[in-house]
DNA sequence: GCTCATTTCAAACGAACGTTTGAATATTTC
DNA sequence: GAAATATTCAAACGTTCGTTTGAAATGAGC
């Protein structure tokens, strides 16, 4: 019997820094193994004889610490997903109390989305920029496990945010803007993903190691003008859609 | 031997319309079953035993008309990717032409990428639904055959598109263009998966069966916006991305 | 109506999968 | 240091996978 399953969904104990780098604890070397192939494979195409060969540990060693192979994918996901959410949250109230009670401009508001983010995927000790492709891959993932997880995880950050939007866009429809937060996430996470077929075949120099910084930097200015804009009414159909 | 090993990535000769409903031949049955399985639970998870068996053919079926379980994913895809990326390519031409010398709107360059695919996705007899769906998840599949599939099939059609935005946009620098038009096709793709578990929690009312259409009314001024914000500066960087 | 190529079919192939088991080893507890 | 608990390990479990096989059924050409 595993004593972990019981605090198998307690923020981690363990304090990673006071240890020696080679003599991680099992667990923690089977979640960094499987960070990384899930991210490079995928979460059906992975295999825990893969996972487990990668992180120098028996194969039995995943379903004792963690159960199964799903719920393995779901500790990989909390591991950097919550905290990283709970960090959004927090500089979110920050800006809020630092404006007093004026709404937030655009702007403020996504750069509290994006600067988690970007910590995480600057953050070389913890392999940030493999979570984040992870997750990118992971919104889109048809298993109905991912996605009531991702569902639940996000759920009240997503609330949040969409408040502030709500608050600094006020002339824009309840539900015009919840599309409009919805093409936010999705511009994010797909371009989080970072190795889609289309980036390919955008000749991006070879060598221009844009990194996630720069990129996030672009997109950003790209979705608050998105956000921004003037809600399409129905006399301007004909500029979008009109036959052939 | 298989004939069709030769003619496989011919155009295909076989006119479905002259044909009973029920009658249809055994490589159609699987591409239609195929594209629904796919579509639902991805590359990986469907196995050819469930999708012989929702087209009521044999198991041996799929390797004799397609070789392996890869090219018949590759033939769901081109069975609907290339005609619809033609007609991409063919509306932008006809819009061109009929602007003269002058440059396109972003939304008119917009309306040529997303009428193909709306077309698609409002033809009830194809199931064109099933198929964005599987084309928004298979572009942040990481299989390298789906990736190297789906470069080839989108690279002249790209080309063709950000010449279009880089005439009715000559002030954004070339990069940063590009990387515009990778977040508008992020965006598009994401948007038309369709099931992502974002989705799930923006709260949008049960039984507000919002069709594509609307959904990409909804997006298409919104990129459109983004297209042509102002370029960020260096001196706004701190806009964004301030410490904590 | 015979010939020959094409297509369908049931059956089986070897390999890989996630998971379980029970003994061996390491660690903690008193 | 003995007892109890926690972890590791090799081996095997039953199942499912994509693919192959060779014979049976079907259709076309002359």
């Amino acid at each position: 019997m595993p004593s972990s399953l019981i605090q198998k969904l307690s923020r981690t104990p363990e304090s990673p820094a006071d240890r020696p780098a080679e003599t991680v604890d099992t667990k923690s070397r089977i979640l960094d193994a499987a960070e990384e192939l899930f991210m490079e494979h995928g979460f059906e195409a992975t295999s825990l004889r893969l996972i487990t060969t990668a992180a120098g540990v028996n194969l039995a060693a995943v379903n004792y610490h963690f159960g199964s192979k799903e719920e393995l994918f779901q500790a990989v996901l909390t591991r950097r997903l919550d905290p990283m959410n709970q960090e959004r949250m927090r500089l979110l109230s920050a800006y809020e109390t630092g404006a007093g009670n004026h709404p937030l401009t655009c702007e403020k508001i996504i750069s509290a989305m994006f600067i988690p983010a970007l910590k995480l995927a600057r953050d070389h000790r913890t392999g940030g920029k493999n979570f984040l492709r992870l997750l990118g891959r992971a919104y889109a993932d048809p298993a109905p496990f991912i996605r009531e997880f991702l569902s639940s995880q996000y759920a009240e950050m997503i609330a949040r945010f969409r408040a502030a939007f709500a608050r600094a866009l006020p002339h824009i429809p309840r539900e015009e803007l919840s599309w409009r937060l919805h093409f936010v996430m999705g511009a994010l996470s797909y371009t989080l993903a970072g190795t889609d077929a289309l980036k390919m075949i955008a000749q991006f120099q070879p060598g221009d190691t844009e990194n996630d910084e720069k990129v996030l930097r672009r997109l950003a200015p790209f979705l608050a003008a998105g956000l921004r804009s003037p809600v399409d009414t129905a006399s301007d159909a004909h500029l979008w859609f009109a036959d052939t």
